[in-house]
DNA sequence: AAATCCATGTAAACGGTTACATGATTTG
DNA sequence: CAAATCATGTAACCGTTTACATGGATTT
């Protein structure tokens, strides 16, 4: 999956490694992350499969850095995964969910503590959905250099308008489990 | 983390791994899934780790089956973690996050046949919290003859009402989306 | 002087998926 | 009689994470 993310971000222009994860950390982190180690892992393993090709880019008073682009199979490949409509749904793995299911074992004011936790937690990502991300898009156009036509940028602010729908949703969850959670006896 | 599902269940009734996917797929499969090969192995491991024992019990007219049965030391294995609060949110992986986040170049009607195929199958999702799942926790204690006090129900609950809440979300967002969509220039 | 940023990579471990292998019993 | 269900497991593979290793340039 990593892969097309990848191709996805070379199609705008060439980076090296270390760029990508720059350009990740700012735009598609809070729904696919990923460590420096595996991307670095999987560009070896594009150029090798000739989705990529690389060369060394020397650098004026900063070392030197291995730049990559996307070639024309890199952007068959992107497209032939991106045409393609999906008809199924991604299978999500929710660990808190599972804690939420057997945490009818707990003490009251534990399962009380729990539920503050994430409330502030929501709220704190909600915040950052609605006001530090939003800089984001303009901090990959400007750092990055990238131009993308204006319909990109609509698809990538539904992203940012999904995490903040989803985060006033799990709000509200907790709000209505929080009314039950306070009338348990203790 | 299938280790402490599979703790968590097992504390209601000792069961066999075959008998463990067959509560999952009914319970917590729309929020965590495993298939029975991952399953075996689990608990194959836990018992070498002294988490549950194991032993092969005669049906009449039926293949025996290795019942597995929590341990003192699964018990506290599990609520070693279910009573630590989690201070971070899960990382989650969306990607059809990044699909939508690429989307931009896609032609109009290719998009919208996808955001299409996504609120269809989001509805019947819907569909399913509302109607099907339900019934589901009736069939856990009935099928493998369990009978949770009242508060482990509810928080039984609550992952369905959660699941009702996201996908009522996920269907808000493609219905915004849309919209827009439908502005584009062909 | 220390910490952070820039920059690249390797190795081991881990959790999960897919494919393979077997066979008895029950249901249509 | 065929298909589905019950039941257990192994082996290979794959994507991701964690830990390790290095070192120059910039900021505090």
């Amino acid at each position: 999956m990593l892969l097309y993310a990848l191709l996805g971000i070379l199609r705008y222009a060439p980076m090296s490694g270390y760029d990508l994860e720059q350009f990740i950390s700012i735009s598609i982190t809070h729904f696919w992350n990923a460590k420096l180690s595996q991307i670095y892992r999987t560009l070896k393993k594009m150029e090798e499969d000739g989705l990529v090709v690389s060369e060394m880019q020397e650098q004026d008073g900063a070392r030197s850095k291995r730049v990559y682009t996307i070639t024309e199979a890199g952007i068959r490949e992107f497209e032939s995964w991106h045409t393609q409509i999906e008809t199924e749904l991604d299978e999500i793995k929710q660990p808190f969910l599972v804690r939420t299911f057997f945490m009818g074992t707990q003490d009251k004011d534990k399962i009380q503590q729990q539920m503050q936790v994430w409330q502030s937690l929501h709220e704190q990502h909600l915040n950052m959905f609605e006001n530090v991300l939003p800089q984001n898009i303009e901090r990959v156009k400007r750092e990055h250099g990238i131009h993308p036509p204006q319909r990109d940028t609509f698809f990538w602010w539904t992203t940012l308008r999904f995490g903040i729908l989803y985060e006033q949703m799990v709000l509200q969850w907790l709000a209505e489990m929080q009314q039950t959670i306070d009338q348990f006896d203790e």
